[in-house]
DNA sequence: CGATAGCTTGAGTCTTATCAACGTATGTGG
DNA sequence: CCACATACGTTGATAAGACTCAAGCTATCG
């Protein structure tokens, strides 16, 4: 089922999204292989590990985490997903995904089938650029995570995710000191490598120390600066 | 000082490399682009943090590190760089590298000057499928890394790190159940975020339940089932 | 051969996980 | 609309794994 009415042209992401460095007529084109589909409901998954690669998808609304599943069965979150970001890029390499996407809230998605982003890729310098510079910030947001895992205690982990989350709504034109958490807390504890008891006595000491205030899933950033120290500075996460 | 006798066409490495999908034209123009200097004496730097971006760089022999350095001084290794590999693909995205590259022994290596290669891709679709495999493969294995750190436990860890180099050693045609550490052990507690005096105790306790024997530098690997099941066996790094 | 960097081993400590119990939402069927 | 079931989250007590500090050992290289 198509919406005829939402075009790469006027989405209101589309400069966090693949059109970026493109031309009008180059986003026209662009939007020609694009496929729409009704929203995902809450809890829905957008494509499953083992799941043969047929295209990327880039969040319109809503958001989605993406998690591994290892034998023995439990599972590690790779990633929170907001709107303008591409997922599935991972899967290229193997022709199948490695991951799950599973919908967090009532997400849209847009389909970019591989196959024809790749042909329209030959003839638009832009988007192949732009492809790259989201595959490169892909690899190096998660090497910055790797940083964060590695080498910062567990306050620092929870500070910088929520700095992180901020810059990212704000980013999109949203508040960035007051918004709301659409994962479980468990599901930050499994992103960060945390025990969810960890996480929630972090979260009292964060609150207890006046650097937030947390109301059922909204959290408000009182001390941004504050909070932002406590994360490194530098840690874009 | 170019080395003529060595093209992509010879090169031993190349099916781990880029030519991958190309026919022999095609590698010939590759080659074209190609430039290659005298090589990198151990501790010798390739590329800086902050330093422009202009080329990705491919190893051809010998052993890189990656590492970027935080506000507070201290360095997080971000990966170890084998022949074959590709190196650079971070800095795509802000056009400056965000981590250095450094020669853990001497090492040669070629040049992609990037605007070069994206030219290149646009006429060469197997190219372009080559190089978004490779990145494709990088967020792959930093998101297997990831979940290594996050989900397992300092000896899982360090088994999985010596299964990982094993199995790339074996992907060159070396052996897999024997090789010498390039890295220092002050490199590996880097990398998998643990303290050397750690690392330490880990091997001696590997050699003691007789996985491996280690003398020097050169490691034995005696019972790599052992090993691989320690490390979690569908656990690629 | 001596200086230095790298590595090992031991003792004590701290952070974070685990276990357990309890509190608080959320949603369903009567 | 309430009562219950279930999932989610909090808090406390205890324990384990890994870190830090300290001392000594072993390569490596000029």
């Amino acid at each position: 089922m198509a919406i005829p009415s939402i075009k790469c042209q006027n989405c209101g992401i589309n400069q966090l999204c693949l059109p970026v460095m493109l031309a009008d007529a180059e986003v026209e084109h662009l939007d020609g292989i694009v496929q729409r589909t009704k929203p995902l409901d809450k809890g829905s998954i957008l494509y499953r590990v083992g799941d043969t690669f047929n295209a990327i998808y880039a969040v319109r609304s809503g958001c989605l985490k993406s998690y591994t599943i290892s034998e023995n069965g439990d599972e590690q979150i790779i990633g929170f997903h907001l709107p303008g970001e591409i997922i599935g890029l991972n899967a290229i390499d193997s022709q199948q995904h490695p991951s799950t996407a599973k919908a967090l809230e009532t997400s849209t998605i847009c389909t970019l089938p591989y196959e024809d982003l790749d042909s329209l890729a030959a003839d638009m310098p832009g988007l192949r650029q732009q492809l790259m510079r989201i595959m490169s910030r892909e690899i190096l947001d998660d090497q910055e995570l790797l940083f964060l895992l590695n080498k910062k205690s567990a306050d620092e982990r929870l500070a910088a995710f929520l700095i992180n989350l901020s810059a990212r709504y704000a980013k999109r034109g949203l508040a960035n000191d007051c918004f709301k958490l659409v994962m479980k807390k468990s599901d930050i504890a499994n992103y960060l490598g945390m025990a969810i008891e960890t996480i929630s006595r972090l979260f009292s000491r964060l609150v207890e120390k006046d650097y937030i205030t947390i109301e059922r899933k909204q959290v408000n950033i009182i001390d941004m600066n504050g909070l932002s120290q406590l994360a490194g500075v530098s840690c874009h996460l």
